[in-house]
RNA sequence: GGGCGUUUAGCUCAGCUGGGAGAGCGCUACCCUUACAAGGUAGAUGUCGGGGGUUCGAUCCCCUCAACGCCCACCA
């Protein structure tokens, strides 16, 4: 019988992620609303870079803050998720100088600050948004009003009051500091965003002629020999024997023959390399230390670019690697290198550029972060906010239990100026937090305000603050900042718990003592299938955009949710993408199935007298999923949450439930059939809202054709766990009957008969409810395993010979074959079910012997133990009594 | 050097406070059966990284070794 139906054979999840994003939209379903929890729940989406384009990090972070706000929206929460793009001061400056030098062969300082400033708020006027789109085909349900932009002014209004603040409590201060030096941003950038990597080098052994001790040669080991121009003593440790008596006389450093003093200095590891120590304090962090404990001068002998300056004559207007080359080549001319060898070191590189730092010192701004950190620790510590999973914490406490101070000046000129101004008149200096008419101090108007702009994550350190409005009044009011901060939750990737969490959390309780969110959840880091990291070089990257444009957001987004979890990592696979949009198409032609039928359906659920068997059955493991579906959802277990509903929908609903409706909808009763139309209507309209958090787009299509278009699911109330609802008996029925089911499919399948072929079919059961339960679901054998008559009796009788059989543990499957099956056949198969369900037996009866388990175990174990035995035990007679009656 | 993590079916991973191991994908056989071949039915597969310990009992707790991964620090 071919069934009318109008709708698509496969769900196109183009048309529905257009159509039903537009709807929300125009609904403003996604604007915060009060609802039965009378609470509010606040997500702050880790706001991506203007220039950036959508990739697999930012696709679970959407999928998984989307589907907790989706969640909680459902559950009665006045939910807001706030949006927002940053600034990325260094990476938005470099794609727009670049481009600007491609089209017109002029650098920043070409077009003057102010000018070049302009360009780049142009350029983010006209592709900043790029990324909001890209989100959008992910079905972000976040409120667009809130939308903010690290540079706009409330963000720079939070930037300068908290700057003042510690400025004038004395935490920022400004300090001739060695810093890491970006040589290509030529910029002081933080230790966070330094990466350490190995690189080849050497280590030469150099000699230093002692000027006081004629014939003495310190041998000083180095792998930078060219920095000797910038050397400004030779250390040795005060209790080496082989140097102490030099402590005080001076070393001359070859090739510029400059002297310096031989000093004692504990840092000084007398098993490492030769013992003896260059020291330059400009370019090497522990020398700088070194330098401050015995009052040395500095020099600086490079240039901003990392090349190096005319006091290192020599090498001027050189590279490092190329001045190596060229100070190895004097030395040996100079018969002063003692030895060359392979070395291995860890080379700082710059996050952003990829480039080597070269420490230097300059004139930085700092902020001291050590109360601060105190506080954050503390925060955690103390519960006020708890990592999700747990473990977390030890990363976030390694960082901040051991501050250091953060350089938050950077070269750049796009990003929040820094509002400390200077005055040319007179001396003064003072940080404001509008900008001033005149000086503090002399009422002049000669004044400047310092050239550097602020790193990138001071402003979003601040962003939970910025975005509700602080510290503007009025905004603050319009936004609600005091129903919605803190936050509820927290979601983002490892990998910037010191970047973006901790400087959250200092800065955050700093302000308003109260830390920014309740929760924060580390998800996973989206890695391909073979776990390598997605990168360009590799060319492994997986385009979100792709995937979707492919299987659709709502597979693509089940797959992220499915893989999330508490892991560390989740191995991409797209195959698994096609998986799950097979699962999304399972689930739409289930309600194919059920369309045409629906126009029978009532709207609310019949009493429950006239509920049927299965719909009981159904009704109580609906009523389960939901139960484990909150509490994964709740526990951002987005994993558990997707196999739940992914085995129910298809192990429960559709392989079982649906089939078994067949042979009511397709028959003659109308009044079961507007029963079961009903209950399926029903069923559908608790799956869809179940998996509507994961899936929004299909479920929403398939909401509307439920309901007529009356309503839209994403407001519609979460599925809540019924007490009234569960139903163990049944379950246990149905269990069994499917059991029994499985086995004549087995059987069938063992005897190679064909699905046309019909069977009879003979039961021997001892548990009379299930024989009642399989006697009133009779019909529906037929539809399931093709049984065309059949009897069930108890044990007690006889078995019928030469037929197939199949045992389970409460019931005896016999189909009559004679002639058709292969007897020995037959007979191996018992045999080897014994051999099995001996081993079974063997083991729990062993434990039943064992006195130690008896004493020990606890009474549940031990019962279950007992039930067990029993279990393999009637199986056992069972398949015995099969086996007797071939002979 | 310090820390964290991982090691379970061919692949990707679950496995809650210890009671004898699961899913998806893949694979094999048979089926275009009237929602779905992006499908159905049936099926195979694991010394739960190695070794030791605690326990009546260990994938789970403790110790140890190994491999892999990540983070931090530092290397003259």
């Amino acid at each position: 019988m071919e069934i009318e139906n109008d709708l698509p054979k496969t769900f196109d999840p183009q048309s529905a992620q257009d159509k039903w994003y537009d709807v929300w939209m125009k609904a403003q379903s996604f604007k915060p609303r009060p609802g039965k929890q009378k609470q509010t729940f606040t997500v702050l989406m880790p706001p991506p870079n203007v220039t950036g384009k959508l990739h697999m990090g930012h696709a679970l972070d959407a999928t998984t803050q989307d589907a907790l706000i989706r969640f909680k929206r459902m559950k009665g929460f006045e939910t807001l998720w706030i949006p927002g793009t940053d600034h990325a001061g260094i990476s938005t400056q470099a794609v727009v100088e670049k481009l600007i030098w491609k089209q017109e062969k002029k650098n920043r300082h070409d077009l003057g600050r102010e000018e070049f400033l302009r360009r780049v708020w142009e350029w983010k006027e006209q592709y900043g948004l790029e990324i909001v789109n890209q989100q959008q085909k992910m079905g972000v349900s976040c409120d667009w009003d809130y939308s903010t932009f690290t540079l706009d002014e409330v963000p720079n209004k939070a930037v300068n009051k908290f700057f003042v603040m510690l400025f004038n409590e004395g935490l920022i201060y400004q300090s001739d500091y060695i810093v890491n030096w970006d040589p290509v941003l030529q910029s002081a950038i933080s230790d966070a965003e330094v990466e350490h990597k190995d690189v080849k080098g050497f280590f030469y052994s150099i000699k230093y002629k002692v000027k006081e001790a004629p014939g003495t040669e310190l041998i000083v080991a180095t792998t930078r020999p060219e920095t000797m121009y910038g050397d400004t003593a030779v250390a040795v440790n005060s209790d080496d024997e082989r140097f102490k008596h030099l402590i005080g006389m001076t070393a001359i450093i070859p090739i510029s023959n400059r002297e310096v003093p031989i000093i004692g200095d504990e840092h000084v590891d007398i098993e490492k390399g030769t013992g003896c120590l260059k020291v330059t304090p400009g370019h090497d962090f522990n020398d700088f230390e070194i330098g401050k404990r015995h009052n040395l001068p500095i020099i600086n002998i490079l240039n901003k670019d990392g090349t190096f300056n005319k006091l290192a004559p020599e090498i001027e207007g050189m590279k490092p690697k190329e001045a190596r080359a060229k100070i190895e080549q004097l030395l040996t001319e100079l018969d002063a290198l003692v030895e060359k060898k392979d070395h291995m070191n860890s080379v700082g590189h710059g996050q952003r550029s990829d480039e080597i730092i070269e420490p230097m010192v300059s004139k930085q701004w700092f902020m001291n972060t050590q109360s601060m950190s105190e506080e954050a620790v503390k925060a955690v510590e103390n519960g006020e906010m708890t990592f999700y999973p747990k473990g977390w914490e030890n990363t976030y406490f390694a960082w901040l239990r051991n501050p250091k101070d953060w350089c938050i000046s950077r070269q750049l000129w796009w990003g929040h100026q820094i509002p400390v101004f200077y005055c040319k008149s007179c001396d003064a200096k003072w940080a404001a937090e509008t900008n001033p008419s005149e000086c503090i101090e002399c009422k002049g108007k000669d004044f400047f305000q310092d050239p550097d702009v602020l790193d990138t994550w001071f402003s979003s350190g601040l962003w939970p603050l910025s975005t509700l409005g602080w510290p503007d009044k009025q905004a603050m009011e319009e936004k609600g900042f005091d129903k919605f901060y803190p936050n509820s939750t927290l979601i983002t990737g490892f990998d910037i718990i010191f970047f973006w969490v901790a400087r959250m959390m200092m800065m955050g309780m700093k302000a308003t003592n109260k830390s920014p969110f309740a929760h924060t959840y580390i998800h996973a880091i989206v890695r391909d299938k073979q776990g390598r990291k997605m990168s360009k070089s590799l060319g492994n990257g997986i385009d979100p955009l792709d995937m979707v444009a492919q299987y659709g957001a709502d597979a693509m987004r089940f797959t992220l949710a499915a893989g999330s979890g508490y892991n560390r990592d989740l191995n991409l696979d797209p195959e698994r993408i096609e998986g799950y949009r097979n699962f999304v198409n399972k689930l739409w032609n289930a309600f194919r199935f059920v369309y045409p039928f629906l126009d029978k359906a009532k709207d609310d659920l019949p009493v429950k007298s006239e509920w049927h068997l299965h719909d009981k059955w159904i009704l109580a493991e609906l009523n389960s999923v939901a139960a484990s579906m909150n509490k994964s959802m709740d526990q951002y277990r987005f994993d558990d949450a997707c196999s739940d509903i992914y085995a129910f929908v298809y192990d429960k609903f559709c392989s079982w439930y649906i089939e078994l409706s067949k042979n009511i909808l397709y028959g003659e009763d109308e009044k079961a059939k507007v029963l079961r139309a009903t209950m399926l209507r029903y069923c559908f309209k608790k799956i869809v809202t179940l998996l509507h958090p994961i899936c929004p787009f299909l479920t929403e299509e398939i909401w509307s054709h439920l309901e007529g278009g009356k309503s839209l699911l994403i407001t519609q109330e979460y599925v809540e766990f019924d007490p009234k609802l569960e139903n163990a008996e049944v379950q246990e029925m149905m269990n069994k009957f499917i059991d029994v089911t499985t086995g004549i499919r087995n059987v069938r399948s063992a005897v190679n008969l064909k699905p046309k072929d019909e069977i009879d079919v003979r039961l021997f059961s001892d548990d009379k409810k299930l024989a009642k339960f399989i006697f009133e679901s009779r019909h529906f054998l037929k539809d399931l395993a093709n049984v065309k008559s059949g009897t069930i009796r108890n044990k007690g009788q006889e078995r019928p010979k030469k037929s197939a059989t199949f045992a389970s543990t409460h019931t005896e499957i016999f189909v009559p074959l004679e002639g058709l099956i292969d007897i020995n056949d037959q007979i191996n198969r018992i045999k080897k079910d014994i051999e099995k369900t001996q081993v079974e037996y063997g083991k729990v009866e062993s434990k039943l012997n064992n006195q130690n388990f008896m004493n020990n175990a606890p009474e549940e174990v031990r019962n279950e133990v007992r039930e067990k035995a029993s279990a393999a035990q009637e199986k056992l007679k069972s398949l015995n009594e099969i086996l007797s009656s071939f002979q």
